[in-house]
DNA sequence: CGCACTTAATTCGCGTCGCGTTGTAATTGC
DNA sequence: GCAATTACAACGCGACGCGAATTAAGTGCG
């Protein structure tokens, strides 16, 4: 556990106002002292330090008072988006998306490779990502030395503190060290988070987890996600690993175990039907759903059916997650929704089933389609809270691992 | 969130200090600083007010010196045990058992009351528990208004901050204020628990997590539990609503949607095989399990494979929760441990299997056997733990829910 | 135009916290 | 009995948050 002294106390503080001022735009110091629950002193002391640090810029606003109102006006302060650049990737198995943001998460560029870095050499990737960063920069009209992190996103099992891939559907080997890999080519501060992590924040910054500081995230791609925000911070197992749901047994008999994955990935889903040359192609491209559905409607029957059983695999596991977790909101994202409500009406029946009575109104479910972009903004958005400096220790290194062991008694 | 002020900060320097004392017992000022990472003047004066409020006192050792040590001899310090009684109870649905501890959880007396409660009403549950309560309390040699606080435990889904029992196999009604209930009938603060948040706090206070921070644990039973530890704190949804398992859904199908509890909980076993009165009886007594083993060995060739079909529904359960949570240790308890390798040979095997390749040596597998006393002492622990005045806002009242709806884009 | 009124933001003084330094207490070794 | 050693308490410093008082920057009305 943390000791707790002055400095700490300032660190919460000062992040919490700068967040405060992130989440409301412009904002006034006595709006954020109202939110934060700080004293109108303290706000204005951590705004002027903010102020002195350039991560915050006042704006005078001349035209646009609140008619009627009397006495001095507000001023109101928003985020400098100047104070920062960082760059987001989303590490896909068929393409890497890239984007530049600002200090506030705004896009400044984005870039999109449609290329297949499925299992190809660590080295080789890097060099990908390594390119791709180098020329969303570009784009974006910057040096590179003017980026302050840039961090990765990927499916699989990740060690956040260290930046190693322990399983990923990407890499052929496990104990892939990433972060190592791409700071040794850019040189700069580089983060690696899991691919689910990185929406689950872009959710909570942009999208639908906004006014919600507790909700899981499942993550419906080629691999399966999972990311748990609780009290506003990215849930992360005691060695910092990242959350997967892919690898959820469904079943009770250890013969036939069957995982998750096997029954609701994209690659599941198509199993059998991948003759078709217009879905392997679409594969390519990452349109896999939107074509599986297009022969849905054409009345691919097989298809219909093993959407359907994956939707119903899906809606055990997310009522699975509400038991475990009991959050109050679950957000399904991810490319697999193309599918539409052939997936997600045996979803919801499914789910309806499974969720215990009592916790029946707990979760409220909520399907968001997301685009590529932001995933990236996501990954984005996990090291502009770094930045932000978070003082809950999300960084530092993982602790060691045991090794497993039965013991009695 | 809460806001960070200097009360705050010594709230949880206060938290930490007591906290280093309870866990390592006669303990000087000095080793406390180096264990806390406090300076010793701070830890001089955080204990300097513990001794003042009566919660801790000194102990000069004139005897027991280490050897060779020169220099002004430390004074320990410990818990002062008379600062403070609790009473603890497990509520299971044959027997209840409580204990009175003093302020450093030693047990001064425990009480086990056989009788059946399942499904009675509230109001007979709760005068039983009022008077085991009153009963255990006089076996102590103690007054009522020399217990701080009473907490009971028992299977289900609680909301902790308002004490509502949402569901349990104890009540036949779902949403019972039992907090309010107890609370009227001995005007004593209550708490309410789940009785797997109550054994994973003994646990940690007292068992197998001691040395541990981040421990899952599964409590086995006639109800199926899951207690969370999470930086030495009890993992609690966004709801403070306990977790559970048993209404894990095993399977992929919701047509023959099979949960958890339904494999592997004492009444799946045994089903089947009530017939036999001796077992019938062993299960009114508690003792069920050690019935079932005996009835093994002597061959009931279709008990041994019930058995076997719970250890292996639970360890693909655990393997599940070690690819959720990642702890370092999971840690198995309750009565059905008592069918041994019956039971753990399959669990084993199934969690083998189960557990994905690069999760392997993440997590640690610790059985253990605990008395019933144990569980109560817990639920004391839970109580104790509060009283120390942990700063992590465990208290307070639960927030709205939201009712559950699909909501699309 | 000027003056009261209103509201925002800053300044000031107070109390508290944790920490480093210094001083004192309690013991051992010789 | 005295130096050496170690534990602990006392004092002062700097930082923080907060409440009250003060200054700043407008509006409204005569």
């Amino acid at each position: 556990m943390k000791t707790a002294d002055p400095e700490l106390m300032r660190a919460i503080n000062r992040f919490h106002v700068l967040d405060t001022i992130r989440r409301f735009g412009a904002i006034s110091r006595v709006e954020i002292g109202e939110r934060t629950v700080l004293s109108a002193t303290t706000v204005s002391a951590i705004t002027a330090s903010l102020l002195d640090d350039g991560l915050i810029s006042t704006r005078h606003e001349g035209d646009l008072r609140n008619s009627g109102n009397r006495g001095r006006p507000r001023v109101m302060l928003t985020l400098n988006p100047e104070a920062a650049r960082v760059v987001g990737a989303k590490i896909a198995s068929n393409r890497l998306v890239f984007c530049v943001t600002n200090f506030q998460g705004d896009v400044l560029a984005s870039l999109t490779l449609p290329v297949r870095v499925d299992r190809l050499p660590v080295e080789v990737i890097a060099d990908l990502v390594e390119d791709g960063v180098r020329r969303c920069v570009m784009d974006a009209g910057l040096a590179l030395n003017e980026i302050k992190t840039v961090a990765l996103s990927l499916p699989g099992i990740i060690e956040h503190g260290t930046g190693r891939v322990r399983s990923s559907a990407i890499f052929r080997d496990p104990n892939v060290s990433l972060k190592e890999a791409i700071h040794k080519r850019l040189d700069i501060d580089t983060i690696v988070e899991s691919d689910a992590n990185a929406i689950t924040m872009a959710e909570h910054w942009f999208g639908r987890g906004r006014d919600c500081d507790d909700f899981v995230l499942v993550a419906i791609e080629e691999s399966l996600g999972l990311g748990v925000l609780h009290g506003g911070q990215l849930f992360r197992g005691a060695r910092e690993l990242s959350l997967t749901l892919g690898d959820m047994i469904m079943g009770s008999d250890p013969e036939h175990a069957i995982k998750l994955s096997e029954l609701a990935s994209e690659r599941a889903i198509l199993d059998g039907d991948h003759g078709d040359s217009r879905v392997r192609d679409a594969i390519r491209l990452g349109q896999g759903m939107g074509r599986v559905r297009g022969l849905i409607e054409e009345g691919d029957n097989e298809l219909r059916i093993a959407a359907a059983r994956a939707g119903s695999a899906l809606g055990i596991a997310i009522a699975n997650l509400v038991a475990l977790f009991a959050p109050p909101r679950v957000i399904l994202v991810g490319s697999t929704l193309a599918l539409g409500d052939y997936l997600l009406d045996s979803l919801r029946i499914a789910f309806a089933k499974a969720i215990p009575e009592p916790l029946k109104n707990v979760a409220q479910i909520v399907i968001d389609e997301v685009s590529d972009e932001l995933w990236a903004r996501g990954a984005a958005a996990v090291a502009l809270g770094e930045l932000y400096g978070s003082p809950w220790g999300t960084t530092g290194p993982a602790r060691r691992s045991t090794a497993i062991e039965f013991s009695e008694k």
